[in-house]
RNA sequence: GCCUCGUUGGCUCAGCCCGGUAGAGCGAGUGACUUGUAAUCACUAGGUCGCGUGUUCAAAUCACGCACGAGGCUCCA
């Protein structure tokens, strides 16, 4: 329902043509007038068609807020299309002007404008600042559903499930390794600065951009990625070296939810607004979600992977044996209609790609016990990507009920990380978990942002009518958990890329590790002559090396290598066909300005690096080996 | 919905205030050099200055309108 409203010295309206959906008037309706009224221009949408009623309730009482600031008693309803997009059907929207104006009727004097009628109007407006106001009204519903359906992930991303966490009464504490829980007030945060720094953020609930973040830049200059104008907002394009960091990153996770027991699975990206499960709450706030139309059917594209896999376990059979069943997507892509304003870079995006685990749990205890489990495993998942526990931030947040019974889980998780966590905590249960934590980075703007979570979810398996068969033969819900190891993978990129940028003001030499690097060893040969040579050391190391055969000068070479972050970068002449050894420059072990360059040979040089990434996956090169004949992206 | 700022070769930007037929660096192409660790030298190509209208002898420059982008505010019962 959209509003207008305007406290008017008069209002006149007069019908002059009838339209196809108009209602059938008495000739005393066909024309109006009142004096020192509150008019009320309105629009029913098509959200509002879900509960009719709740919208005339929320209406009136809007309405009557504003007579009442005005004092007037005098209201004149004017049904006027044009303030919404997505009308709702002409039978909802008398039926819903009606009803509001059998609802005021009592109280005040009230002229109802027909609907469906062209009609002129003349209005004089008070101009006082509160003769004109507008409003939307959504049902309560939408609020409410929303809150649940904030189903997979990051907790900033549905927000409309925001909207109510911001109207929840939440107890923030700080809770330390001893298991104290502090007020935090009491606390002092100045030994933690990026915890202060989270801690504001969270509570503030402030969370615009002042300006772009140090990784947007980055992220072109390494040619990772970059902003496609021809897409809509926050669909990235990927280069050869970004596809390769993702397809890297990806790989990962992936390789290790397996070894953890989950079974990959892959789910549509589009769905059915109408499907029955998914219509009671979907089609009511399309907003959040991208909507398409498929010749008559509306669907909209998937948020997260919790519906698919849903879908699938709601048609499994499923024994108590079976559990913990743990399923797994990479979800390439997972789409979020954000708000314009809070798109930045590689952060957050309407497109991106997030592991998405879920597992059936027989009952708390075993939901609890894979709880402690997959925490252990976000750690070592982001620790092994290069994002270690003093890089980010924990947050746990949980009901009261829950904290009561489970204290020393939680007290554990604080001393696993071993530094204070944040705590919030509810006393009712507002959403569809009891228990969730996050990993969150906070970056070189201080600004945060969500990586690894896992929530129990007690709520989604009644949803979605899932159930296993307990040793008695009987049918049980499972407890849900919802995991995902890394968080985006986008946001792992940019966690790296801002990490690197705030080591770089730290004086230190930014790179990404070795087994995410595009390249892994540069060769520079002195001149034309000794590319032969070069190509067969090129051949000895067992990762991904390419050759600078350029027509430039070393010194340009080495700073370009430098620029792009190639970790080894091996200078070859004379001297090194001479001897056998090559000259590298590590770059983990530099300074700035202060090149680390070691004599090895090219053996010692490939059984490092085959140390430093074994256990991960690897890719080839994805660009030309020789960088005479690569294309420049920009 | 409102406000501010921006839009000039592939990229980054100058020129606009005080109108006089468009500039730099990087990148690209060609040639020279055959090179030992953070930018070798020279030359060449490349722009109807976001779009439209107006003012003017003359508009990248001034005015108005529009489009797109970035940011902020408001709203988000």
């Amino acid at each position: 329902m959209q509003l207008l409203l305007i406290h008017s010295d008069y209002i006149e309206y007069e019908t002059k043509k009838q339209t196809p959906v108009a209602e059938k008037i008495e000739e005393s309706l066909k024309s109006g007038r009142l004096e020192e009224a509150l008019t009320a221009f309105m629009a029913v949408e098509s959200i509002d068609e879900a509960n009719p009623e709740g919208t005339i309730k929320k209406t009136v009482s809007e309405i009557e807020k504003v007579a009442t600031q005005v004092k007037t008693n005098r209201i004149m309803l004017y049904p006027y299309a044009h303030l919404s997009s997505d009308l709702s059907s002409p039978k909802v929207a008398v039926q819903v002007l009606k009803g509001i104006e059998t609802a005021l009727s009592g109280k005040y004097e009230v002229k109802r404008a027909p609907f469906g009628w062209y009609k002129a109007f003349s209005i004089s407006c008070k101009g006082h600042p509160l003769s004109e106001l507008s409003r939307s009204i959504r049902p309560e519903e939408t609020a409410k559903a929303a809150g649940k359906v904030e189903v997979c992930g990051e907790k900033e991303v549905v927000s409309e499930a925001l909207k109510a966490e911001s109207t929840a009464k939440s107890y923030w504490r700080i809770l330390t390794p001893d298991g104290e829980l502090h007020e935090i007030e009491n606390f002092d945060l100045t030994p933690y600065p990026k915890l202060q720094q989270f801690v504001d953020y969270e509570i503030s609930k402030s969370r615009a951009v002042e300006r772009a973040p140090p990784h947007v830049e980055l992220m072109r200059r390494l040619e990772l990625a970059d902003y496609e104008p021809g897409s809509d907002s926050g669909n990235m394009r990927y280069y050869p070296k970004g596809r390769l960091v993702k397809s890297l990153l990806e790989n990962y996770v992936l390789d290790v939810a397996t070894d953890f027991g989950a079974m990959e699975v892959e789910t549509p990206i589009m769905y059915d607004m109408n499907h029955p499960t998914l219509k009671k709450y979907l089609d009511r706030f399309p907003a959040r979600q991208y909507s398409i139309e498929s010749d008559k059917r509306q669907m909209f594209l998937r948020f997260a992977a919790c519906f698919g896999q849903f879908l699938i376990n709601h048609d499994m059979t499923i024994s108590y044996k079976n559990l913990p069943l743990r399923m797994i997507e990479m979800t390439r892509y997972s789409f979020r209609k954000e708000q314009r304003g809070e798109l930045v870079g590689l952060r957050r995006l309407r497109a991106f790609t997030m592991p998405d685990m879920h597992s059936l749990c027989a009952d708390m205890d075993q939901a609890v016990d894979q709880f402690k489990k997959q925490y252990d495993l976000c750690i070592d998942v982001l620790d092994n990507i290069g994002i270690h526990i003093k890089d980010y931030e924990v947050a746990i947040r949980f009901t009261r009920d829950f904290y009561e019974s489970n204290k020393e889980l939680i007290v554990n998780m604080a001393r696993t990380v071993n530094k204070p966590v944040l705590i919030e905590m509810w006393d009712t249960r507002f959403f569809y978990f009891v228990l969730k934590f996050e990993f969150n980075f906070v970056d070189a703007l201080a600004k945060a942002s969500a990586l690894s979570t896992v929530q129990i979810d007690v709520e989604n398996a009644e949803r979605y009518d899932i159930s296993y068969v307990n040793p008695d033969g009987k049918l049980e819900r499972p407890t849900v958990l919802h995991c995902s190891p890394s968080g985006a993978i986008e946001r792992c990129i940019y966690a790296l890329l801002e990490k690197a940028a705030m080591e770089t003001e730290e004086g230190k030499v930014p790179m990404l590790p070795v087994w995410l690097s595009p390249t892994q060893v540069r060769i520079v040969p002195v001149s034309e002559k000794h590319v032969a040579f070069v190509e067969e050391v090129s051949q000895k190391l067992d990762c991904r090396v390419d050759i600078d055969d350029r027509d430039l000068s070393i010194g340009k070479k080495v700073r370009e290598a430098g620029r792009e972050w190639v970790p080894y970068v091996v200078v070859i002449g004379d001297k090194e066909i001479e001897d056998g050894t090559i000259n590298v420059t590590i770059r983990a072990e530099s300074g700035q300005n202060k090149p680390k360059k070691v004599q090895i040979t090219p053996e010692e040089l490939n059984s490092r690096i085959k140390g430093e990434i074994a256990g991960k996956p690897y890719r080839k090169l994805p660009l030309a080996k020789y960088l005479s004949v690569r294309p420049k992206f920009f």
